[in-house]
RNA sequence: CGGAGAGUAGCGCAGCCUGGUUAGCGCGCAUGGUUCGGGACCAUGAGGUCGGCGGUUCGAAUCCGCCCUCUCCGACCA
């Protein structure tokens, strides 16, 4: 008989097969049978259920074994794509000064998303939501000049950003690992280069983890910068949404999303005239009392900013986005204005109108719809009257003329005029861009080939690592559990043996087990004392792509049985370790 | 921050409205036994500050107030 311990014997082949063989029985998985109440989404339901993680607060959790397996493998592929296009690993600190942070302004920028507290001797601290501060503080320390460049650093770690709603279990958490990259470059030609390497190392890592990810254009917003593309993965679970053209030629987040908006028929200009609306507060009630469609009313909305008041003027039918309208203004705070605020400049709210605003302190922005319609209804600033015939630049002058609406689903390509669509999405990674910002704010400059002074050129890169390993569960499973892809998988197979108190049992699976360990498979030996219909549907849980079942009905003719848990696939084998070795590895190895 | 809901054993829940024995049920857990191919069975047992603090009352899981935590929708989200 060929005892455990002969197993673990330490000639070095057998010891790495010992490593690679993890009895169940001395392991920790502790699976849960039904849904836990505080779970929404697959993917948290299943990860709680199968013994990966458990909640410490809200947004932050403990990765146990099984998750961390699987994480590894992850970080593994994402080391690999990041060390292919001249990556280098480091760790940086979690926990940082926070007048660094005040150097580039993303103290208040971050506002209470930021952990702070102070140490002993009262300096204030915050917790690092993301590097991009001490990064550039290496850089203006370490790069003097233009032949160190380029440099591309990056670390898988854990951070923490303290988000109004953590939801979803994995997919947004409070505390969260990522992968952040930075580049530094010394023009902006080889940032380019750069932006297109990684931006090919990202789908490369996404497909190597088995998801279909849409790249699209996105907002830099608070990162700064200019180009910047996110990596969605569609499902209805996503907390973003971006919307994309039918036609495959145009994707972007929502929050910057550009869409066609159709010039009226031509028609005279019509004068002036003011009609009584009583009590029509509302574009719908302006336009059912004086019988027009909604996009033929122009509609008033107030925003407050540092900088003052804006004032801005859309057609009725459409909304407006808030991120847009923000980087067309150059501000980053944005709120809706207060009834108050509205009043103080001498508009009437519900009547407010573009023509007679009092325009010291306001800027009046005016959305593209504008110029292309004609003879609008808009306010007439007196309660209870509208006024028709408003014609742009005709009866009211702008500040600026920009796109602000929000992209809706059903509206326009605008690069080939096809139907555009909105898909809720999981956001997996993030690249930017950033140019210039920090490295001018912090003073990160280097001697470029003329001998010149100038700031470091940046990019920076980032992926939710728990949200990918979440998003991966979004993607493979089924009523039963988890469908790893193979080369994810905590563990390859699994040898379950039905009555582990059968001596005779045991042995035939720890032998399998070991052979299949030998054959350089993870194998995990399920030979906890239990039911077996326990032993299944954890299997089934785990999402192992192989179960060998070792029981006394295929015993007794000498069998086992083995089961792929992608399709349920099932086949016999001999009770011969190279037989069963040869299935298992014909089932892994075998296509969809 | 706005709206909604929930906190009772490790997990899932009932009880609360209408206050009154020793606070229940299923799963899980422990011990013994019987089982052993798709979430077994029998017996015995352990396990509860009923989220916290305060109030009302002879008496509070139950009624009232304040607070905390968690979940969902929205706002927000490099």
């Amino acid at each position: 008989m060929r005892s455990w311990k002969l197993f673990c014997a330490r000639s070095s082949g057998n010891l790495r097969a010992a490593m690679a063989l993890i009895r169940a029985s001395q392991y920790f998985l502790p699976t849960w049978k039904e849904d836990p109440a505080e779970a929404e989404l697959p993917s948290h339901k299943l990860m709680l259920r199968a013994g990966m993680i458990r909640k410490l607060a809200a947004g932050i959790y403990t990765y146990l074994p099984l998750a961390r397996r699987v994480l590894h493998k992850i970080e593994r592929i994402i080391r690999e794509e990041m060390e292919a296009i001249g990556g280098m690993e480091i760790t940086m600190p979690m926990i940082h000064p926070a007048e660094l942070w005040a150097e580039t302004g993303r103290l208040q920028d971050f506002g209470p998303i930021l952990g702070r507290f102070r140490d002993r001797a009262g300096r204030e601290m915050v917790l690092g939501p993301t590097h991009e501060e001490v990064i550039t503080d290496l850089a203006r320390r370490e790069i003097r000049s233009w032949r160190q460049l380029p440099l591309v650093f990056y670390q898988i770690q854990t951070k923490f950003r303290d988000e109004p709603r953590p939801r979803g279990g994995l997919v947004r958490a409070r505390e969260f690992t990522m992968k952040d990259a930075y580049s530094f470059h010394e023009s902006k030609e080889d940032l380019d280069r750069f932006y297109r390497e990684i931006y090919q190392a990202y789908l490369n890592i996404f497909r190597r983890c088995g998801l279909s990810v849409v790249p699209v254009e996105a907002d830099p917003g608070l990162m700064g910068g200019s180009e910047s593309h996110e990596f969605m993965l569609p499902s209805p679970y996503g907390e973003d949404s971006f919307i994309h053209c039918e036609n495959g030629d145009y994707a972007a987040n929502l929050e910057g999303a550009v869409s066609l908006k159709d010039e009226d028929p031509p028609e005279p200009l019509l004068p002036l005239e003011e009609v009584a609306t009583p009590g029509c507060y509302t574009i719908e009630a302006v336009a059912a009392f004086l019988g027009v469609p909604t996009r033929k009313t122009a509609k008033a909305v107030f925003y407050k900013t540092p900088k003052g008041l804006a004032f801005v003027v859309i057609r009725g039918d459409l909304e407006v986005n808030e991120a847009k309208l923000a980087r067309a203004l150059g501000t980053t705070e944005l709120r809706p204005a207060t009834e108050e605020e509205i009043a103080a400049i001498g508009a009437v709210p519900g009547y407010a109108s573009p023509i007679g605003i009092r325009r010291n302190g306001v800027r009046v922005v005016v959305d593209d719809s504008i110029p292309k319609a004609r003879n609008l209804v808009a306010g007439a600033n007196r309660e209870g009257f509208h006024l028709r015939n408003v014609n742009f630049p005709r009866d009211f002058q702008a500040d600026l003329v920009a796109d602000v609406a929000m992209a809706r689903d059903g509206d326009r390509c605008p690069r080939c005029g096809g139907k555009l669509r909105v898909q809720r999405a999981i956001e997996l990674g993030h690249i930017f861009k950033l140019g210039t910002k920090y490295s001018e704010a912090m003073g990160a400059n280097f001697l470029d080939r003329a001998g010149k002074s100038r700031p470091l050129i940046m990019g920076c890169y980032g992926i939710g690592v728990g949200r990918l390993l979440a998003a991966v569960i979004e993607a493979h499973h089924d009523e039963a559990g988890i469908i790893w892809p193979e080369n994810l998988a905590p563990f390859e197979t699994v040898v379950s043996v039905l009555d582990p108190r059968e001596p005779s049992l045991l042995n035939l699976g720890e032998e399998l087990a070991f052979a299949l360990a030998r054959a350089g498979l993870e194998v995990l030996l399920d030979d906890r004392d239990q039911s077996a219909g326990e032993k299944f549907h954890d299997a089934k849980l785990w999402g192992i792509p192989v179960l060998v079942v070792v029981g006394p009905r295929a015993a007794r003719q000498n069998q086992v049985e083995l089961e792929r848990r992608r399709d349920g696939v099932k086949v016999a084998a001999p009770a011969q370790p190279e037989a069963v070795v040869e299935k298992a590895l014909e089932l892994l190895r075998a296509g969809a």
